[in-house]
DNA sequence: GAATTAATTGAACGTTCGTTTTATTAATTT
DNA sequence: AAATTAATAAAACGAACGTTCAATTAATTC
């Protein structure tokens, strides 16, 4: 045999993509074999070779793709909120809707880190770093505007990431709740934990300015 | 060659305890190889299944005796502490000092569970279900004194255990911060997340009974 | 319709995998 | 000191691994 009728590059190509993620999330990369890969797709493994150099390079397009689209989607998404209190509830809400959705994606993201190269986990790395720093932003600026009360940035950063990546373990779609009532349970957490408040202001110069001492502790 | 002077079955097993940990934490069970096992301990491939039935057991056996100890080492931790705030306080501190101390093992329970077969997988579910309620059942308490004022019970122990989990991503040891200055920012952090506050209480039949209704939100 | 390119198969490569078997020697018991 | 048990080495097992190569056929271009 050789090539088959109606065989399309295109679409093994993604046939390829879709199983992937679907196996590594299961199996794991390592225990993740190239001949289970093509039963999967329905080709030999051979074939697999037109479209990947090797299974690594497989594995970081994978996670690359997930990072590209999330930076890109909060991108977008975080344009329609202007104060840091409304950022910070859109950031809660996009990251938990954009991700239950994308359950694959993160599973891999968070597992698979160790069985890239060095030079393909620094990249991943520095992308994951620049998403959260977004919400790091976030959080410095409602301290400026005194709509936040917070201790320690980085911790409390650190703190809000790990809150909101938690729900992937669990969260089931027939769980008892949906997934928004879920994000805004957890944007109420959230804001607990930044000590969000309505504050005063006074109108100085024809802006609102917040009124008293920045809070830097509860 | 056949058996070594010196060569003594409880060193060597521990030997293999050790050096498991350390390669299945760095490079993960399934790329882990029975050779490179053997390499570590310095002994040869054959001699390991003299101490584990196979692989899998290996693993099982890291596991559970993590699992073990952490519910030991909490049963008698919690021991000193009394009323529900003290218990929060104490979970936290203790969660984030043991676990600090046992990378490897906090490593290899959240990536390895996959790796586990299924009568295995299902007794350290069984067995981490049971320490993550410890904390639920400390949240449901302080609801009953008063003492904490919390929305969603399931979704904030959730919340604080992954927030406190967490920290094994990040934390180094030549952190700007200490353990224990770490611990006591997450308390800081779960605090707020359950609403804890000093509340007013009343005598009544001989102990402080508090005042007021019981407040499941915010 | 001939030439070229795209897509795939089938077979094989050398390597490594977890594990078993057998032999051998050290330590312990009798 | 003989017999027994404990602990290992050395070699090999078949199976599976990621990957390569040559052959073959479908689709496209000229």
């Amino acid at each position: 045999m050789a090539r088959t009728t109606g065989s399309d590059g295109g679409r093994t190509r993604s046939a390829i993509d879709v199983a992937a993620k679907h196996l590594i999330a299961r199996v794991g990369y390592e225990a993740m074999s190239m001949r289970q890969l093509a039963d999967e797709v329905g080709v030999q493994p051979a074939a697999f070779y037109r479209y990947y150099p090797n299974k690594q390079e497989l594995l970081f397009s994978v996670m690359r793709g997930h990072m590209d689209r999330v930076l890109a989607a909060w991108e977008a998404e975080s344009r329609n909120a202007h104060t840091a209190l409304e950022k910070f509830c859109a950031f809660i809400r996009f990251h938990i809707r954009f991700h239950v959705e994308r359950r694959d994606d993160v599973h891999i993201g968070n597992m698979e880190l160790r069985s890239l190269s060095p030079e393909n986990r620094a990249i991943i790395v520095e992308l994951r770093a620049r998403y959260e720093n977004s919400l790091r932003d976030i959080l410095d600026d409602g301290i400026d505007t005194r709509e936040f009360a917070i201790d320690d940035i980085a911790l409390t950063t650190r703190a809000i990431i790990a809150m909101i990546t938690g729900i992937m373990v669990w969260f089931r779609t027939d769980d008892r709740l949906s997934v928004d009532e879920i994000a805004e349970k957890y944007v109420e957490m959230g804001l607990r934990l930044v000590g969000a408040k309505k504050i005063a202001t006074t109108k100085k110069g024809g802006r609102d300015v917040p009124v008293g001492p920045k809070i830097r502790s509860l």
